[in-house]
DNA sequence: ACAGGAGTAGAACGAACGCTCTACCCAGAA
DNA sequence: TTCTGGGTAGAGCGTTCGTTCTACTCCTGT
């Protein structure tokens, strides 16, 4: 019924490998058009499991929400909702990663780049009306030991962000050992920050926990120095 | 089938309020036996909903696991499964309260208190296969903003153990303001390693962060004296 | 013109969900 | 004895779950 799609119009664009199913995915950059089907369902995938976990998300709501049918759902993703939910993740590994060296690569100095990063992460959440946290956390805890495909994604996900918080670390003038840790705490902190912040519906236990990262790093950044 | 309880009987035991539902709660001491009925059911809905969150425990599942029948689990939460969880979380919170102080207690410096926590968490992580991780987090996560019973349940958790941290933080002589800031960042952090450790099926997020922890409150500590 | 593949559409499957309901058991009060 | 009511027992309600399946509409290549 109401048969939503079907007016975009731009039937080229062949060169898309990356992901394993025969996306077109439409690389549609004129008029910022409705998106491709893969892709709308793979962004609505990644909101509602950000929001309602793993097992308190259906397909037929995510179809529903991505304004895809549910053949379509199944077309692009045979394995169901495990392939569909480790696809989610790596999406929402990629904008946590933007998010995160937005922050860290606002100011030279490492202080004040980690306060402002939880700032920016604050900032969002209360935009949200606090129900935007960590777009993988809820899924990671729930599958934990059960699915493998998405454990990977989670782990991988998670390297990346290190990854990130690294290379700032490693800027500043940190060892390479200490960063590779501080980094890991790093994450581990934002990511427990964030729970607390919903939970609270507050913005406080991101920054003051943004405050004591801060002090920690620099602690070690002036060890070197 | 098979007839599983009836040969504890201690049948007194009125002075119960506390939980909201007219519980016996069998303050059974003698011979260990099997607990009574009502606290089978929230210890197995609590450690289900630790290991499965709150979408992917069924009620049929808890009763099950806790050898009780449906009718019990309604007879004794007719709230149902909101009520049931909210209760559990109450369990789960006094558990993770009791670990904490005893990592927290275990050495009088602050910092050999901190790592010595850690290890603690990192010992039973490992012993559970990495499957325990914090008892509430996965349900906080999934039904934050949309059940306001297990909400309330949960921030009174996290405020629990705030105070549990605060409370060591002041006997080492930290400041009340920076005491309590920093429990909050405590809790955060560990909340995070637990997850972090989990996915990774190491002990290592969780030393490292102890590690940092414990260098984050001793700065703090000796700022004062 | 037409074959064929990509993608859309949604009915239908068996299983599981949360919850309600009635029936029953049995210890203590009368 | 009979009565009462807390607790046990599980069939069954309507709904939703993840998945499968067939039918259909386009677009493109030949």
């Amino acid at each position: 019924m109401k048969t939503p799609e079907r007016a975009d119009a731009s039937p080229n664009a062949k060169t898309n490998a990356k992901t394993g199913t025969n996306a077109h995915a439409r690389t549609n950059a004129k008029a910022e058009a409705k998106p491709g089907t893969r892709e709308r369902i793979v962004r609505a995938t990644s909101r509602l499991l950000q929001r309602q976990g793993y097992e308190g998300t259906g397909i037929k709501q995510i179809s529903r929400e991505a304004e895809a049918t549910l053949g379509s759902v199944y077309h692009f993703f045979p394995g169901g909702k495990q392939e569909l939910a480790a696809e989610a993740i790596r999406h929402g590994d990629e904008e946590f990663a933007v998010l995160l060296r937005a922050g860290l690569g606002s100011s030279p100095d490492l202080g004040e780049a980690m306060t402002s990063c939880t700032r920016l992460l604050a900032t969002e959440l209360r935009a949200s009306d606090w129900q935007d946290g960590c777009p993988i956390t809820s899924t990671a805890l729930e599958t934990v030991g059960r699915v493998p495909v998405i454990e990977e994604a989670v782990a991988e996900a998670f390297a990346n962000w290190r990854a990130v918080v690294t290379d700032r670390l490693l800027a500043a003038g940190i060892g390479e050992e200490d960063a590779r840790e501080l980094a890991g705490t790093v994450i581990n902190t934002l990511e427990g920050a964030e729970l607390a912040a919903q939970v609270a519906r507050s913005e406080e236990p991101l920054l003051v926990t943004g405050k004591h990262l801060a002090r920690l790093l620099t602690a070690y950044a002036d060890d070197r120095a």
